[in-house]
DNA sequence: TATCACTTCGGACAAATGTCCTTTTTTGGT
DNA sequence: ACCAAAAAAGGACATTTGTCCGAAGTGATA
């Protein structure tokens, strides 16, 4: 659901930060701003603050499937920096976001000459493998009800944080649907 | 669909081998066999050297779903060699299978002493990342109808290389509703 | 050839989900 | 406090997908 990496941000802070005080810089975003955009060049590798955002794909089809909520120590560009590829999804504030923004270039050289950074973003990467990997498999083995049931138990205040169209977006449904379910269990 | 990676195996059959010829062994396995079982220990780290496998997921219901099929250079074990936890997945044999085997710890040696052996890695696993995301959120925002027009496209042999059955794991549905769609559009 | 195990194929119905709406509620700005 | 715009809610119906079968094809083996 909302993903996170407490590692990863404790080294960016405790470590690299000290040493790369001009080449690692803080940004905000205010809720709404796209960070990243699809289909675009990416130049930087950002690491999540504070905050909420939502990583999504809009399909030819006008669709929108949100692959997941990043929070704290949350990173992304980091795929596009090591491909060299255009991004694949866009990055959007949910709420106010603070991020360590680092170059692409950099974030390249720091991975060839820091093994500890090299293998938190090893880490890094496997354990957002691992993640989409599962919760799609749960997601499509199993119905509505239960993938509801599931979120809402690792994520309680859900509704509370998220629209019902991130949520839907987020599920592959529509708002309709995750209408009729949440009726039939709440009460 | 089958996945391959051929800078990687290129990588290990021109460099590595010779270099590590007693650590990266060749290995067979024949039609069917597990080669890796979900939440088991792995020790090594294997890529393909010919052959197809599925990777999939049993769920509690006892619903397998296919994360993917995995053909020539394409790498596993490795996520479970670089965060240290059981297998999430199985992996498993469609026909005659021949692999190269890598020792897990003498993977992490390599991950620290071998630069492009290093950018290898990062790059599979971030291309791993990219292509479960966009078949994700493609699969969940299309219809059955586009998904199987999609995956036929990309691959014309499929329904005689792979079981209905596989087919219908991978997309996350039922032999009926695929053979259902599939007499809509070939006729 | 007979038989068993396995896969494939579809019919008939049930259940889940989407589509298209209109109405209600909430939110944000002045 | 008021209004416009956005978000949420849910009715009615159409479509898609699943469930539960039994029938038919296939391959191995005695």
């Amino acid at each position: 659901m909302i993903r996170k990496n407490a590692d990863l941000l404790q080294y960016i802070t405790e470590k690299l930060l000290k040493e790369s005080e001009d080449t690692i810089i803080a940004q905000s975003f205010s809720s709404g701003k796209k960070i990243v955009d699809q289909k675009k060049r990416v130049f930087s590798v950002y690491i999540i603050k504070s905050g909420i955002t939502k990583c999504y794909l809009t399909e030819d089809n006008g669709v929108d499937f949100i692959q997941e909520f990043f929070g704290e120590g949350e990173i992304f560009g980091e795929l596009e920096a090591i491909n060299g590829e255009v991004s694949f999804c866009c990055i959007e504030a949910i709420n106010a976001v603070e991020v360590y923004k680092i170059e692409a270039s950099y974030f390249n050289q720091l991975l060839e000459k820091d093994i500890t950074f090299n293998k938190h973003i090893l880490k890094a990467l496997s354990k957002k493998l691992t993640y989409t990997a599962v919760r799609h498999a749960y997601n499509q083995s199993h119905t509505l009800e239960d993938n509801l049931l599931r979120l809402i138990h690792q994520f309680p205040t859900l509704i509370d944080e998220i629209s019902k169209q991130d949520i839907a977006n987020y599920l592959g449904i529509t708002p309709r649907s995750l209408n009729r379910v949440l009726s039939t269990i709440k009460p």
